[in-house]
DNA sequence: TGGCTTTTGTACCAATCAGTCTAATAATGT
DNA sequence: ACATTATTAGACTGATTGGTACAAAAGCCA
């Protein structure tokens, strides 16, 4: 081995993954990567192996240090409901202050999934099964704890909360001001009564 | 005035707008459009502007004859909650049912809605209007006849109807499967108690 | 039949796409 | 210092992008 790279490998695909998140997979181009990653042509085909295999390590970086790192983060509140209540607060807080309105990057490779190969497919499932494992476990722990009534389906709950949050990332694009935001979150705490 | 168009304008319109449905904007390109509307390359862009113009006209036509034209039908049934909860079914029936996995056109396109012009965005945000205020008119029918219970909010309410119902169309393009977007269903009419 | 207008078929455009290739470069081990 | 070897810079590929130009074809009206 001749010597190190001169490039941080992680650095280049946190940078990656902004772009991909932003603009999607098949509106971000070569040269977007390059522009914003900073390195050469043949620099990004060595170190990865192409566009879609730089994906795939920005998909799953987010899934890593975007979800899945605010979901543990979560996990240190006691109260089940705060947490979710936090959790609907932290993703609208997102969609009014990002100048981007990227969304989420999971949500939207969901939404372009059938025209993505099987591992992309995995990846994107798996790491939203996260979120609803996440919170059933979490209504189930209110349950347990009499925080929450025990009339409530966790599966099922958790499912409908996972398909509220993808519509405040849809939504909050553009399409719903704050105010609606805000109502679709009051309503998903309705739904845990 | 030579002669009519030997084509017809609303069916070269009814075919391009399957592709961008399908597909999306970005990745759908004239051949494409070419090829799925029969014409040729001259007389799509004698007809219509562009690609652009053309998505417009089939942005509109879904919304027309697909969206709206939905919920008229809908409207013909009496009871309201009967009439939302076939709305979730026939979402989701559209969801299991599409080999193509579509989803809805107003909805692919709100989540690249910050890549669109104003013009698109308006037509994007007022078809999403309509459900919400569709759903909302619907609740408050509801408890005029005291069908539906009076401490619900139908501003708010509504407005997690259509976050609902963005979910199931996003999640419904491959990451949930069919049990799980029923359960999203039956978790909405509990919104209504 | 002979203009007239519009449509149509096709050639063409520059720009961009993702990806390859090679030669120059630079750091390491000896 | 020298050979080894991975990384670079950048030219280059063929395919495809959205869009234009223009001549031939086709219907209408006189």
């Amino acid at each position: 081995m001749p010597w190190e790279k001169t490039f941080d490998v992680q650095d280049v695909v946190d940078k990656a993954m902004q772009v991909f998140w932003a603009k999607g997979y098949v509106d971000t181009s070569i040269a977007d990567l390059l522009e914003a990653t900073g390195l050469k042509r043949s620099s990004l085909y060595n170190a990865f192996g192409g566009k879609r295999d730089l994906f795939v390590k920005a998909l799953c970086k987010y899934d890593r240090e975007t979800s899945r790192a605010t979901l543990s983060r979560l996990e240190e509140i006691e109260d089940p409901r705060q947490v979710i209540q936090t959790l609907f607060e932290g993703v609208i807080q997102e969609a009014l202050s990002d100048p981007d309105q990227k969304g989420c990057l999971l949500v939207n490779t969901s939404l372009e999934l059938p025209t993505h190969d099987k591992e992309i497919q995995t990846i994107v499932k798996t790491g939203l099964r996260a979120v609803e494992a996440f919170l059933q476990r979490q209504i189930e722990l209110g349950q347990a704890r009499s925080e929450l009534p025990e009339f409530i389906n966790p599966q099922e709950t958790a499912k409908a909360l996972v398909a509220l949050i993808t519509g405040i990332r849809v939504l909050g694009r553009g399409a719903f001001e704050e105010s609606a935001l805000r109502s679709i979150a009051a309503q998903a705490l309705r739904l845990i009564a």
